[in-house]
DNA sequence: CTACATAGTCAAGCAGCTTGACCAAGCTAA
DNA sequence: TTAGCTTGGTCAAGCTGCTTGACTATGTAG
């Protein structure tokens, strides 16, 4: 693989992702919720019986005052709410409420819409599990990052 | 394409494409550079002639005050010097210095690396064209955009 | 020559993150 | 039990990279 092909990969993997982040967010926002890409990765993570903040904050690769301000930013938004965990006293266990489940589900059908362009655009939708197997190899465990 | 497969296609990109910039920026790092993954989409597009600050501000997709402090930055460390530019006297053309060539070739062999990386875990040169090709149909065009 | 558009900078402000300090609750060992 | 350490979470301050708004200098169209 030469160098500028490696460089043509990149490009084309981060053009589609910041495409498909921004799509979903427009989906998302369309409607009728508010939102920026980081909660659609906090509600996956949240999506699973809810965590506390050190959980969201090891998924989304911050520190836990980070995460605790986007927890408290989604509180505020109705999205979330906290309650006393079972069994740890020290920690609280967020949790989706009916509005953030709402908004989960907004995010699921906007980026099933892009991805039924792509669809389109590959000649099928076996191109489309072709490709999403693909990323899944090379796809690292660990916590999300920004792409830039 | 259910929601679902949906949201795991786009968490394998997102992953992908994060981990793969973190990686190149490792690189360039390793190689004595000093840089923030911005810095490569700024010389993708300076690697061609130069270009003035509101070019790179509307390849980035941000403001051009942005562009422009990004500028300053590149040259402070050496990478960019700025030049008058022939036949317009309001804009100053924006070039790669040697350092920034330099720069430039540490961000394609890191790229390489990890996409050779990647043929080994895909099975092959060919999967990745496969891959390259299918991202390269769904990628737009336009400002590239921070994928969150 | 006037009027408007464009390239670039200066300044202020803001969002989202960081580091550092801290408290309350749990855990472990004596 | 208690002493000492670890862990979950918050408060506070600060930084970085962006934004909007205002402005100057140069180009361009009538």
């Amino acid at each position: 693989m030469q160098n500028s092909e490696a460089l043509a990969l990149t490009a084309a993997l981060l053009a589609a992702a910041g495409d498909l982040t921004q799509r979903i967010n427009d989906g998302v926002v369309a409607r009728g919720f508010e939102g920026r890409p980081a909660y659609g990765f906090a509600f996956t993570r949240l999506s699973r019986g809810g965590a506390t903040v050190t959980d969201l904050a090891t998924h989304l690769g911050v520190t836990k005052q980070a995460a605790s301000q986007l927890v408290e930013e989604l509180v505020r938004k109705g999205y979330v709410e906290r309650r006393p965990h079972p069994g740890d006293a020290r920690a609280r266990l967020v949790v989706l409420t009916e509005r953030g489940w709402g908004c989960t589900r907004a995010a699921e059908e906007a980026a099933a819409e892009v991805i039924q362009e792509w669809a389109e655009l590959l000649g099928g939708e076996g191109e489309v599990r072709v490709l999403r197997d693909q990323l899944t190899r090379i796809a690292p465990y660990g916590p999300i990052r920004p792409a830039w």
